[in-house]
DNA sequence: TCATATAGTGAGTACTCACTTACTACGAAT
DNA sequence: ATTCGTAGTAAGTGAGTACTCACTATATGA
């Protein structure tokens, strides 16, 4: 991975978290990264590609924090910790996210093949089972409602203030850890 | 309003929804709605026209539904309601409820226009005073979950069967209403 | 030293899109 | 009967777009 191959990429993932994928011209990135247009496409194929590039990576690192969940035993930190991912990714990996939530509404095919990427499946896996070792009665609702409510998170939260976004977080963690389960 | 202009309206709303605002060309509408391109800018100006002739109507409609809940007493019976308002919503009006939450990421400055609007003023609004009777002790932050929640079933909903929708609805309402307050 | 591959350039190309313009058809008011 | 406004059409137009191509520069290893 060249420099400017870095520089490209960098570029394109300021332009299309701030501006949407479609609204970002390849010539607005090759001028952004200082590079001519033409290396763009010479590394990575067409403007499909160069997303492709940047999901792949993206997810590959947040694959990372879910791992670290996966190892925690007591699934009670689990939940928890699971309802602190999305702020967690936000403040790691803020341009990244907002382009990932805006894909489904932008290049809704290519939103959809990452749907099945290990990332998300794991997401759903982790929380299903932690709620069943908690002894849900209603799991499939239980797990449903989580995903709605984290999905909200990555929605809302990107439009919070940084340090607005712990509040909200350790709300709904408290809820989640109180006895009687909530 | 003549019967081409209103087929313009219907086809319209139905190509914004399915495929987005952005990846929808004027030619298409007007190939959809059986009528010539420049009917299209004879009666709206533009395709931002369009798109608000469209919203504020959608828009109207679902300031009926809020204004129900308005009128409703018994606060935990107001957000037992509001939980609801997403799945009737997208029952009644599911293409025009696609495309508003799509807005956000394909012409943001428009989204953020209409984000003033009335309907999303009330519908928090409703939530905020229905919890204050309730005598809730974290007014902003439990105000905050459930517009999250909210968020989430207005983004999921839409991707599941019609059938599967009530469900989940009835566990967050049955959450909702619970003694002690969850 | 020379052949080869890889990195990089930037002008050019084919095409799409939102929007315009010049026009016809027609019902109603004067 | 004629004028006038409104609905509607068809054929553009020009700006912007993703992508190509012929080219140069540079490093490497036989």
């Amino acid at each position: 991975m060249t420099q400017k191959q870095q520089r490209i990429l960098n570029s394109a993932l300021l332009l299309f978290a701030t501006n949407g994928y479609i609204n970002t011209p390849t010539h607005r990135i090759a001028k952004e990264a200082e590079v001519s247009e033409g290396l763009i496409f010479k590394h990575f194929q067409n403007k499909e590609g160069l997303l492709h590039a940047i999901v792949d990576f993206g997810l590959e690192q947040a694959m990372g924090e879910i791992n670290k969940i996966l190892m925690i035993n007591d699934p009670r930190k689990q939940i928890s910790e699971t309802i602190a991912m999305p702020m967690h990714l936000i403040n790691t990996q803020g341009e990244f996210w907002r382009l990932q939530i805006s894909l489904k509404y932008q290049v809704p095919e290519i939103a959809k093949k990452y749907s099945e990427h290990d990332f998300f499946k794991t997401f759903q896996s982790v929380i299903t089972k932690a709620f069943e070792k908690m002894g849900h009665q209603q799991l499939a609702s239980e797990t449903s409602m989580l995903m709605m409510l984290i999905k909200g998170l990555f929605s809302l939260l990107p439009d919070m203030e940084e340090k607005e976004r712990p509040q909200i977080t350790r709300y709904i963690q408290s809820k989640y850890l109180r006895n009687p389960i909530v």
